[in-house]
DNA sequence: ATATCGTTTCCTGCTT
DNA sequence: TAAGCAGGAAACGATA
């Protein structure tokens, strides 16, 4: 189980409020895509939280869900079936440099596939979750622990191999984008077209694949509209961060909120709500249980 | 037009 | 007693 633990410094408060978000473990829900808060199983849903009282020496929680992989992955021997994207990305053998990813270290979008780090992988990875809703439970996340060039030597059978159905599609995405480079995800339109066109695949989630260009989802990824992403994206962008959200303890998926005003003030810039509170904020929190 | 979802806002009661 | 927090309930806006 992970959990967050926040403290924050709620306007007012007589001594330093203890704010923990914490995001749990399975069988819970469909907390998405996020490789570092939780566990990853559907991409895009809203999460689970179940929240405790604080006290002075147990600070408060708020569980965002986790997720497990499914039994569908074919190569449970090599990856524990439990390990989620919080698992993997939390362990430097897997995911050595996402902790201290900077701003001049060039996103995925910006490097042609073959020249991707095995964290380019997993951005694309994240991006096609989320752009394409794929479903997570899906894909083998050990199997994509590879570097640009090793992942487009890949064939077709062993994407379907690592992904099931799912890695058609992600087989397809990645040829697009070697072949034609990031216009592909231009014309949303054409590339939904495309996508459907190239399979009836089920293992798209029935919202289907969302108008968003690449572009916006990219290195903007901070203006997604809901506030479990804010959080999400605030907690995986350190440059957008400024001490906002701390890691408390990373492996769990604890985290601390520093600056309260400061994420409630980002978060109401974000929904173009001056009026938004730390108070709301945390009471939208909530809400999520 | 309607339903649903994700907040937003207000409020009350409990805890510290 | 004051301040903060938890959570119920209704309203709201976007979207399907």
């Amino acid at each position: 189980m992970g959990t967050m633990i926040a403290t924050c410094d709620c306007v007012g408060a007589r001594s330093p409020q203890a704010c923990v978000s914490h995001w749990v473990d399975p069988p819970c829900v469909h907390w998405v895509s996020e490789p570092a808060l939780g566990r990853v199983r559907k991409p895009l849903e809203a999460p689970e939280i179940s929240v405790s009282r604080p006290s002075l020496s147990h600070p408060q929680r708020v569980m965002l869900d986790s997720v497990t992989h499914s039994s569908f992955l074919p190569n449970a021997s090599f990856c524990d079936p439990l390990m989620s994207w919080t698992d993997l990305f939390s362990n430097e053998e897997y995911y050595p440099t996402f902790e201290h990813q900077t701003a001049c270290d060039p996103y995925w979008t910006s490097v042609h596939p073959e020249y991707w780090t095995k964290r380019h992988v997993w951005e694309w990875l994240q991006f096609c979750c989320d752009q394409y809703k794929l479903d997570a439970n899906c894909i083998s996340f050990c199997h994509f622990n590879v570097n640009g060039l090793q992942l487009c030597s890949m064939t077709q059978e062993e994407f379907i191999e690592a992904a099931g159905i799912c890695g058609e599609y992600l087989y397809f995405i990645l040829q697009n984008i070697r072949s034609q480079g990031y216009s592909f995800f231009n014309d949303a339109e054409e590339t939904k077209v495309a996508i459907k066109d190239y399979t009836g695949s089920s293992c798209l989630k029935t919202s289907g694949i969302k108008s968003q260009d690449s572009h916006s989802h990219s290195r903007t990824s901070l203006q997604s509209s809901h506030l479990w992403e804010f959080v999400r994206d605030l907690l995986l962008s350190p440059e957008e961060n400024c001490g906002i959200l701390e890691w408390e303890d990373r492996e769990q998926g604890i985290f601390r909120v520093v600056k309260s005003e400061a994420l409630a003030k980002m978060w109401g810039q974000r929904k173009k709500n001056d009026r938004m509170t730390y108070e709301k904020l945390s009471r939208a929190l909530r809400c999520q249980i």
